[in-house]
DNA sequence: CGTTCATTCTATTAAGTATTAGAATGAATG
DNA sequence: CATTCATTCTAATACTTAATAGAATGAACG
């Protein structure tokens, strides 16, 4: 039956995709590509495994054709082929959290959602942050903020927060957002900022979801690099 | 170190989603279901394959909450869970027939896009059909047409198309689609009618793709089921 | 009760994968 | 040339998976 082998032969290329999306580093890593380009040096110090296996996982990111790199002197820099790649992780994440109940749970641990933006539409908090009624900031390292960021969001490392306090008003709401509702860098921050008397909240939306929705970002690249594969430069 | 386990759980359940999908058979199925609700019988023989081994897919499937299942007497009769588990195969294939080149050179093998409509928006083609210019065939079996089609499409399944031919016209194009890009029902189809001097063109998208681009639809229910997770009825 | 649809259990074979670790290699820097 | 970043090769262990097949079980039908 020729259908049979050509069927098998396309529905096989695809679930090469779903085998480099089987793994949890490499999901984890396709989120931080997601926030801009990255080396493998720097890919291994935020998963805090062996260069080895971070250069396995890309290996089979890259024979997905999700990932592509650049050498940059003695450096490679991996970032994701495509904002469609960024989609794909988003539509999975997506159907993860509304379908998985276990996932339910363990993201119940993470700092909620706070009241006054739950009700609150995203185009509506934009509006507030600028207004300067609330105060927008990005906890994620600086690279990552200069790459892209929400429009009206100030940067303040999660790293830096403890130094940078006299910077955050006491008089209004701040909201702290970071890669997406995975990372707990802005948990962090809020924890650490609630215990200090601020006003703080999380927003669990990173850069790829309100990207997603169409809201504003400003970015150092106008969109994405868009090429074809993960081929050798 | 907190975080780390967290940041496992989590992405190891969204991980389950990718292994659910990392398996060709699997992605037929779920192909197979976007287009309604399906027995196990019924896909076991669409696929091709033992019973017990679609029996086994299925279980996956439930395990990543991609299907649900209801009991109709003798039968079971499987569905996606979500609107959005559609979307998430949907954005799977588009990344893999943009980035993989074996699947581009795969696809060539199929019946090509028709010049004609190349360069004619869904919308202007929809247009046409309305206004009869073209006539459109859905080559599904007719359970699929009723659960969801173009509107303005007529039903003319493959299995009876060699015995409905006057009702073809003559004079004008006929544009025949099946349930996606790779399924090759359409494409049998058109080759079938152009060796019968017909001005016949495959378009290769499927209901999923319509829908996903907001194009109208005729379908039996609303839009989804919608409810949570594949339990049990 | 016998039949049909579907799942489960058993078991086997074969293939693939993750992790880890040591040793070697390649590419660019200074 | 020594160093750093990164990959590759090797190897061992352990786990998971797919396909297949025979036997048993469960659920509904008539």
């Amino acid at each position: 039956m020729e259908n049979r082998a050509t069927k098998d032969l396309l529905y096989g290329q695809v679930a090469r995709i779903g085998r480099a999306l089987a793994s949890p580093r490499r999901l984890e890593i396709l989120e931080l590509l997601a926030q801009g380009e990255k080396s493998v040096e720097r890919l291994t110090a935020e998963l805090g495994i062996d260069v080895k296996s971070t250069s396995a996982h890309l290996k089979a990111l890259k024979a997905a054709c999700l990932v592509q790199f650049t050498r940059d002197g003695k450096y490679l820099r991996y970032r994701l082929c495509d904002d469609s790649v960024a989609q794909l992780g988003l539509a999975l994440r997506h159907v993860a959290t509304t379908h998985l109940a276990e996932m339910q749970s363990a993201m119940r641990g993470l700092v909620a959602e706070p009241g006054f933006l739950q009700g609150v539409a995203r185009q509506e908090l934009l509006a507030r942050v600028r207004r300067g009624e609330v105060v927008m900031i990005d906890v994620r390292p600086l690279d990552e903020f200069n790459n892209a960021h929400f429009t009206h969001a100030r940067s303040m490392p999660l790293a830096e927060l403890e130094l940078r306090l006299r910077e955050l008003p006491r008089n209004r709401p701040i909201v702290a957002y970071c890669r997406g509702p995975f990372c707990m860098l802005s948990d962090a921050a809020v924890q650490r900022l609630v215990l200090l008397g601020f006003d703080a909240h999380k927003l669990s939306d990173g850069v790829s979801e309100w990207r997603a929705q169409g809201l504003p970002l400003t970015t150092l690249q106008p969109v994405a690099p868009a090429t074809a594969a993960g081929q050798r430069p």
